[in-house]
DNA sequence: AGATCATTGTGTAAATTGGACATATTGAAT
DNA sequence: ATTCAATATGTCCAATTTACACAATGATCT
């Protein structure tokens, strides 16, 4: 039979679960791609995903949410649980305390951990970017441009986008990832960046007028160059039925 | 910061992960019905879900087959890990104790755990359901008549029939739940089963085939009553074609 | 001031897909 | 031979999706 540890309810307010993680995909949008938000170890060269561990008194909701806050100052943000990863090699120990020696206590991460993945969508423009105790910066990457992830964190990133994908192809997605007020064409972009392809501009505005998320307001963005486009917000409770209804939404 | 447990690559085989559980939901469909399979714990009437603990030297996806092979005797199902549960108040741990004193170590079932869903789709005719070593029965319920359940497994369970539609919607699904050769009605009252709705025998029959996932054989059901219908089984290749696309495959 | 130019804004027609719908056939049971 | 309950099957209409092109705008450049 299987040994199981006893057990205490008496939780130091910190303590955390053992070899169990967290780490966050969190996605923004800017100047016509999505980003990701990316840590750099201190004095070194790697790049991790943020990550943290689950307090004992907490659910495991709660930590993502602590975990995005910390890294972004954002407050409110959308969030998905999309997998749990648990490999028995999803990275070698030992080249992970060759790279990150004099950072972190190596017989910390000797043992296997298993990591459950959440995805955020946040405002680009709205994020503070703010490294953790183990890293020394932290800023958006392009997806196109990602440099090597430690641990087995590109494989994370690459199952978050598709999970996205997924998710944006049965129900609307993107409240987050805009600002307040925005064109058309920066929706659209959205969607292409997000899925990875063109979208036809007539067929698009089509679609997302006649399910009725976004409201037309009596306004255009004024000094771009070209053509003043039209402002648009989303209309929050047609947005929440459209979501409930789990009314797919196929662009 | 939070406290980190060092660790000791060097396992006892079957050492498991602290604090972290799996649970399955195992689907069958049988007489027009979907079933699942439930456990009920030594000389009580209490039912929960099968599960167990996730060895240290073993991949996660391996301990859900590990505990499906115990529990039904099968190899080669169909799995999908749907969610990962981590609220704090899963379930009363005190009430948990009262209903199962004498059978377990209730200071082992202290700490809080978070728990691993994985949902399986199997051909009921080639299970034999096999209780653990908590558990006296393992039988098959019907999902319109499942009893309470320990723990938050009725949460699992409804998160897990609400996965399975949504990958229904999307994939095609059943190639685990009906035998090797099986009719076109047979087929769409499993849909029926899983999407619990009423389906158009026309319009499905012409969906399904001209999806190319299933072939027709020179062959018919006998010995039923009224009109015997032909029989139909998978077409392996096709199916896992229309897997990959990703192709959306909605009934 | 006028020309340039990249970007925005917009409608229609064709093709495809989805949904509704009813009746003849079969073969076991009586 | 009749009954009966389940199987097998095709058409039409509606809705949705896709393909496709050009005029309008307004900042910028000369």
């Amino acid at each position: 039979m299987a040994k199981l540890r006893t057990g205490n309810l008496d939780f130091d307010n910190e303590e955390v679960f053992p070899q169990l993680s967290l780490d966050c995909v969190i996605f923004g949008f800017h100047a016509g791609s999505l980003k990701v938000l990316l840590l750099k170890w201190k004095s070194r060269e790697y790049w991790s995903l943020p990550g943290g561990w689950i307090r004992q008194m907490e659910d495991i909701d709660d930590a993502a949410i602590r975990i995005l806050q910390e890294r972004t100052g954002l407050d409110h943000i959308f969030l998905r649980q999309f997998y749990t990863f648990g490999k028995t090699e999803r990275y070698d120990s030992q080249e992970l305390s060759d790279k990150l020696s004099y950072i972190i206590d190596p017989r910390a991460w000797f043992d296997r951990t298993i990591s459950i993945g959440y995805y955020a969508l946040v405002d680009y423009a709205a994020v503070f970017p703010n490294p953790d105790e183990f890293t020394d910066e932290c800023r958006w990457w392009d997806l196109e441009e990602v440099p090597e992830l430690l641990f087995d964190h590109y494989d994370i990133l690459k199952k978050a986008l598709h999970s996205l994908r997924l998710e944006l192809s049965y129900q609307p997605v993107g409240y987050n990832l805009l600002p307040e007020k925005f064109t058309m064409p920066e929706m659209m972009r959205m969607y292409e960046a997000i899925l990875g392809r063109k979208i036809d501009p007539r067929n698009f505005q089509k679609k997302i007028l006649h399910s009725g998320i976004v409201t037309k307001l009596d306004e255009v963005k004024r000094g771009v160059a070209h053509k003043s486009p039209y402002l648009y917000s989303f209309d929050r409770k047609k947005y929440q039925e459209v979501l409930e209804d789990g009314g797919l939404f196929i662009i």
